[in-house]
DNA sequence: GCAAAATGTTATACATCATAACATTTTGCC
DNA sequence: GGCAAAATGTTATGATGTATAACATTTTGC
C-alpha cells in the first residue's frame, strides 16, 4: 500500500481550531519552501518586516507589535546581527534600550525575502480566489478577538 | 503608559501566514482555557478523538491520520496510558502493532473535554456567524492542499 | 531623592516537531 | 521455503517556539 487513504478524524474537520492548525501548518511550510534566499523562518521575516517598517524601534516595542516575549526577542536579533542584517544601535534619549536598523544587506535580503514571498501569497490567492481570501484574512482578524488582554512580561 | 498602542505591523495583517497564526494561537488558548477537566492540550483531545472514533486503530494509523510522526507518537499515548484513559492492546493478527483503546474513564474524560469544546466552538461561531465559521472550515480545507505528499517517516 | 517600573539579558523549562538508528516482525518475491 | 525489503514501535537527539523567574542598569513618578 503506497498511499494509505485518510482515516476517520472523528468529526475534527469540522473544529475551526484544528482546520486552523492544519492550514497553518500547510502555509507555513509553503512560504518556507517558497524561500529561496537566507530568510526561511516566518518568525525572523515577521521581525524583519517590522523593524523596516518602523526604524529605530526598541526590542520591547518590536515584541508588542508581535506579541513575543523580551527574553524570546534576543536571540533571535543575535542571530539577526551576526547575519549582518540587523544593528543595534544605543539609543540617545534611553541608555537602556536599543534601536533596531537594518543594514543596507538586510534591506536587500528583505527585499528577496518579500519577492519570494509574494510568489507564495499569489499562490494562496489562485487556491481560494481574491474575494475568498479577502474574507479569510477579516475572519482571521476577528477570531485573534478572542486574545484577552495581551501580556508581554 | 499602562497600554502601548499597536505598532506598525507593516502590512504583516494582509499576509495569509501571519494572520492564520494569530489566530491559531487566539483559537487554541481559548480551546485550552474553556477546557476544565485534565484534558488541557489541543493535541491529546485530537488523540483521544480519533481513538474514540476508530477503536483498535495502531499507532501508526493514529500518526497518518493526524500527520504526526510516530516518534512523537510514543510519549503522548505513555501519557495517556498513565492517566489510565487509553490502552494499548496486543494485535493478534500483527505482533508488531498495538491496537489502541479508551478504556472507560477515557471515554468519560473526552465526554467532558468534548462538552468543554461545544462552549468554545459555539463561542467560535457567536463571534463569526454560523455561515462565516462554515465559510472559513472550506478555505482553511483547501489551504491544506498546499502540503505536498504528506511524509509520515 | 527614592521607591517603583522599564529594558535588555541570562538561565531554565516545556511542548511541538523533525531525523536517525535499532530490534522485532511481517510482507513480497523468486 | 527462504530471504531481502518493508513496516512497527521505540529510543535518542536536536531545532524551534514559547513561557517564567531573576538580575543589573537605567529611567520614571511622586
Amino acid at each position: 500500500m503506497p498511499y494509505t487513504a485518510a482515516i476517520d478524524l472523528a468529526g475534527l474537520d469540522q473544529r475551526v481550531g484544528y482546520m486552523l492548525r492544519q492550514a497553518q501548518l500547510a502555509v507555513f511550510d509553503d512560504f518556507i519552501a517558497s524561500q529561496r534566499g537566507a530568510v526561511t523562518r516566518p518568525g525572523q521575516f515577521a521581525i524583519l518586516m517590522v523593524i523596516a517598517g518602523s526604524p529605530g524601534l526598541s526590542q520591547t516595542q518590536v515584541c508588542k507589535t508581535l506579541g513575543i516575549k523580551r527574553a524570546n526577542l534576543v536571540a533571535a536579533i543575535d542571530d539577526l546581527e551576526s547575519l549582518g542584517w540587523v544593528r543595534r544601535d544605543a539609543s540617545a534619549s534611553d541608555r537602556r534600550s536599543n534601536r533596531l536598523q537594518l543594514t543596507t544587506a538586510g534591506q536587500r535580503a528583505l527585499k528577496n525575502a518579500l519577492d519570494d514571498q509574494s510568489v507564495h501569497e499569489a499562490r494562496i490567492t489562485r487556491l481560494l480566489g481574491a474575494a475568498s481570501r479577502r474574507a479569510l484574512l477579516k475572519q482571521l482578524a476577528k477570531l485573534c478577538e478572542l486574545r484577552k488582554t495581551r501580556s508581554s512580561v
